[in-house]
DNA sequence: GCCGAACATTAACTTAGGTTATCACAGTCG
DNA sequence: CGACTGTGATAACCTAAGTTAATGTTCGGC
């Protein structure tokens, strides 16, 4: 399966540039992909894993369930994200991960990713670096989860979740998919369905988003932005300040997005 | 300042075996230490620091403010813990560190890092582990925020920080030191000081835990892992099971504690 | 032994968010 | 085509946790 202009050297390279050499070490690095349906679990709580993953398309996320059964939701897992690197030094996963929509999946070996380490101490330097800038995504997440209210919580899940898709290309003007039920961003926000659903309409009736068939659109960024206290700078060199979606605030007017009507 | 047998060695050679000549390698990652008093900032948001540090003695705490002035702990870092690698490839801190209790750290600087990675491969991957270990513990406290209730979240952090304790040594018994206030707590479970008092009363109530001048006493192992939902598990080798603090559940016998009287 | 500062404790009251339940709607499976 | 299922939207009600404020308690400095 060919995908094109690989989301994963998209981000890397807005982190770390490569040469050209390196760009093709960093293509060579997966072998084998897996098409997955929504909601299928691709590693689970337990496994021993022998490859690392990185994700093509679609949309996954870690979670882990609780001793009494609710879900948590830990990290979304966006095309071009290595997400399985843990699983090269930790024997076991203490998590699992598992697709929200249809997603592609490569599958790197683990020898392929060690063997790299020694070939490139740049390359190895990129997937630990990734590894860094998602730990500042959790930390973020922690500060989410702890100080901000629901409505906070939410505007900024959306804030992050548009500026790292964004960072792969994979925005469309204001607008990005969003294939989540509501029961799966109260399971990242902590929060019930029925307080996420009062707290989407809220922020609805501020004018700040239109979230419908699977598309989100971020009517106002700033005001978003704003309501969830989201400053882009945890995530690093891809988003200088406050992360704009285009130059300013009133910046649809050039780009055609296609399907926001 | 000699520090006799190092924490951070007796903890990474939990996680990895090492040879003679790599433990020498490792002791002489730094030359300078600090000592630091307690609430004190050892790294600022916004820095851009040019070394690494690691934490010999003391406690100290990752933490974040919001925009509105609350402030969330993202992480504790006990004695042992490097702290400050994603500095190595992240260019601006996007949170800061301070201590908690005066503390020993000692500044690892950054050159000296990516040389090792150069000579033992095994060194650097013992310190990349280091912080895929912390992002296990940042997963955790997630889950422990969005999805447990106060009293859950204060037993599972005070289950956590004994672990992690006894991990480099630290505990005496079935006591840690545990120089936090009520207000340090609530930082880190995102909770109001009065309820994490109401919730530290119920568990004393429950004859799970004596807290007092600094010393936490869990008296109740097995009552306070089930309580606060702990398994051990994310804290990987360290703690194979569900991580008893002693052999079995009656075990202060033996053990002179000496302080919990 | 007194003073002030920082902590811990407790009570009274408020509120954000959880729970339960119902209804509407769209997709899909027979 | 109707039954079923998953999802979204609301309403009514309830509770865990927040807020404010007052009262102890401990401890270092003098």
């Amino acid at each position: 399966m060919l995908v094109g202009e690989n989301p994963m050297l998209r981000k890397l390279r807005a982190l770390e540039p490569f040469s050209e050499e390196e760009q093709r070490l960093l293509t060579s690095l997966y072998t084998r992909t897996v098409h997955l349906g929504p909601r299928q679990d691709v590693v689970r709580e337990g496994d021993r894993a022998r490859e690392c993953s990185l994700l093509l398309s679609g949309l996954a996320c870690r979670y882990a369930m609780t001793a009494d059964g609710k879900r948590q939701i830990t990290a979304f897992i966006v095309p071009g994200d290595i997400f399985d690197i843990q699983s090269l030094l930790l024997e076991v996963m203490d998590h699992s991960v598992g697709t929200i929509a249809p997603s592609t999946v490569a599958m790197i070996p683990h020898e392929t990713l060690i063997q790299i380490s020694n070939d490139s101490p740049r390359v190895s330097r990129a997937v630990w670096k990734e590894s860094l800038f998602e730990a500042a995504v959790f930390r973020e997440w922690i500060v989410n989860l702890g100080r901000r209210s629901a409505y906070q919580r939410i505007a900024h899940v959306m804030c992050e979740f548009y500026a790292r898709h964004k960072l792969v290309d994979l925005v469309d003007g204001d607008s990005v998919a969003w294939p989540m039920t509501q029961t799966e961003i109260a399971d990242a926000t902590g929060l019930s369905v029925v307080h996420v659903n009062r707290s989407i309409q809220a922020l609805r009736g501020e004018g700040l988003i239109r979230l419908a068939a699977g598309v989100l659109t971020i009517q106002n960024w700033s005001g978003l932005a704003e309501a969830g206290q989201f400053e882009g700078r945890y995530l690093q060199g891809g988003f200088p300040k406050s992360a704009p979606p285009l130059s300013g605030e009133r910046g649809t007017d050039g780009i055609r997005t296609g399907r926001t009507g």
